[in-house]
DNA sequence: CTGAAAGCGCTTACAG
DNA sequence: CTGAAAGCGCTTACAG
């Protein structure tokens, strides 16, 4: 849809120049004298000239551009985005450093996906959330070079660097040791299916600090009906020993089980104390308020950008604050 | 960054054809025998061949890509960014929007300030949110045959088609309604210095509205420090004849009006009522809570990517739903 | 300091 | 149905 814009040919024309001429001016590559430049510039202001940045891409396999892929958010309709608290925020923090670098940020389907837009591809290096096990598109991106940062560790290769720490492990800490606090003797976990770091290594840490004998994990897919939560409640309270705390991850199964919770008669966060592992609105919207993990996706944003940004130009000296990993904001459901 | 991906004429050779039989096979344009096209792409498997985007977006001029220029966070430091909540919720709707229609969103710096990366000419279109009155950047997108949708009208040329509306009068009547139906009986506008419509439609509509010698409006600059929130408290404490209501655009001077007020001993909302133009969550986190317009910036999102892929694919036939413009979110700054 | 020429990887008339 | 050739707009050795 580029169209009529003028070419390096027509202000090399004007200027009386060559087109290299043109090239050195604009790029400060090779000496070019001062009035020459100056003849240069004025033809190029003229002919409202702007380098094109796709020929210059072409040209120097650079396009100032980084790749962020949201999974699972791909392939959903734009109805179904799930996180509508977390993933803007990480993306809107993201960009905004990588164009403190003179980066666009690009959103791109994961190109993995049958019939993805070729356009992933179209980048200098990709920040990837989640990464999930054996990840097909990690191993796509190592075929083919391109730098690549990921927002939590591919359990299937815990030894790559190119990963920002989510802190899984620290968090199910806080977690329990606030359930704990709070009153909770038994706590059950409610986590998703993705493959995603956030959900392993979440039950992992469960599984390592509660005794075998007081486990008590539901796993419920992350794209169902959100009536899935209240079905969770239905299923823990159906068992013999119903838990005195939940730990669910997401925030749509959290507020479904609390409600569910509610309208049984079970007194939230009395007879039952839950947390949430993700931080939305709909969990402070309405009452009972839901504690949650803030897992700062702006921090989090941020440090994937630098992370990438200092991979692709390793000379820059890029300073951002780490998240508070660990933070909860505390509210009714485990009593304020 | 890319480097030792494999090309066209790899795979032709691999495939013993020319690079036009490996290109029509992949693009579907022209004819190819079905068994060349599976020699082809057999070929291009063994190789983890991806036609090069930016070759072809050189050669065809069609990128797949959506530029957003996000103003005024343009230029401003990361940690600047003002409307945490708008901005990447409109982003993140016009992202999978754009996506779900084979584009990638590329969030570019406004092309027209000094040093921007040339990046934002690499699209095929332009979202711009929010232009401001003769923009500088319209004047180019038209100059350079650049497509793009407005959020907001520009004052100067109202006539402009490629528009998305953001109803400002509307939003300025139910604010305006809802003081009056709280108590308000002298309502002061507290407003940003950027020449948007937002802020301009806005106080026009006031005047209209308001009788001219009941009419207070403070003009408060959208980037200083919070404190200025609490400024502008203490200035329309000092009116002769104070204010029982105010609509304030930005949600950190709302903030910061409101805690002022209430350090100061006035009771909202039964002295003063008070709403915010653009919701927030320091808005509902810490008390009083404040009632707010709710933007809806995702479905703004969402309609600013179909208005552009309309203009970019004429024939695609895209629903998307409208926004509910005009919402308040309603807390304890007008009563609940 | 300046320019002619080759080439980045693809697409597209055009000829066969 | 297939291929040789030109060209998208730029950059970069290289020669002068």
């Amino acid at each position: 849809m580029r169209r009529q814009r003028s070419t390096i040919r027509d202000v090399a024309r004007r200027a009386g120049v060559s087109a290299t001429t043109v090239s050195h001016t604009f790029s400060g590559n090779g000496v070019v004298n001062p009035a020459t430049q100056a003849r240069v510039r004025a033809a190029a202001t003229e002919l409202g000239y702007h380098p094109d940045v796709v020929a210059s891409g072409l040209r120097r396999s650079r396009l100032g551009v980084i790749g962020l892929v949201l999974r699972p958010a791909v392939g959903a309709e734009p109805q179904q985005i799930q996180d509508v608290d977390y993933f803007p925020r990480f993306a809107g923090a993201a960009a905004l450093t990588s164009l403190a670098h003179g980066y666009a940020l690009m959103l791109v389907a994961d190109p993995t996906v049958a019939h993805a837009p070729a356009t992933a591809w179209a980048c200098d290096g990709i920040i990837v959330t989640d990464p999930v096990e054996h990840d097909p598109l990690i191993a796509a991106m190592r075929a083919g070079g391109m730098p690549y940062t990921l927002v939590g560790v591919d359990a299937a290769d815990p030894g790559d660097p190119h990963v920002v720490d989510i802190a899984t492990a620290l968090i199910t800490d806080r977690v329990l040791d606030h359930l704990g606090e709070r009153g909770a003797r038994r706590v059950a976990l409610v986590v998703g299916t993705d493959p995603i770091e956030w959900n392993t290594a979440t039950e992992r840490r469960y599984r390592e600090r509660v005794p075998a004998d007081a486990q008590i994990v539901l796993r419920v897919p992350e794209r169902v009906e959100p009536h899935e939560g209240a079905a969770a409640a239905d299923a823990l309270l159906a068992l013999p020993t119903p838990p005195d705390g939940v730990y669910c991850m997401t925030s749509d199964h959290a507020r479904a089980l609390v409600d569910r919770l509610v309208a049984r008669g079970v007194r939230v966060p009395e007879d039952v104390r839950v947390v949430c592992g993700s931080d939305a609105d709909r969990l402070r919207a309405t009452a009972p308020t839901i504690t949650a993990v803030d897992l700062q996706p702006q921090a989090l944003g941020r440090q994937a950008a630098a992370a990438l940004l200092r991979r692709l130009e390793p000379e820059l000296a890029l300073e951002v604050p780490l998240p508070e990993h660990g933070t909860l904001n505390v509210r009714a459901s485990t009593g304020g």
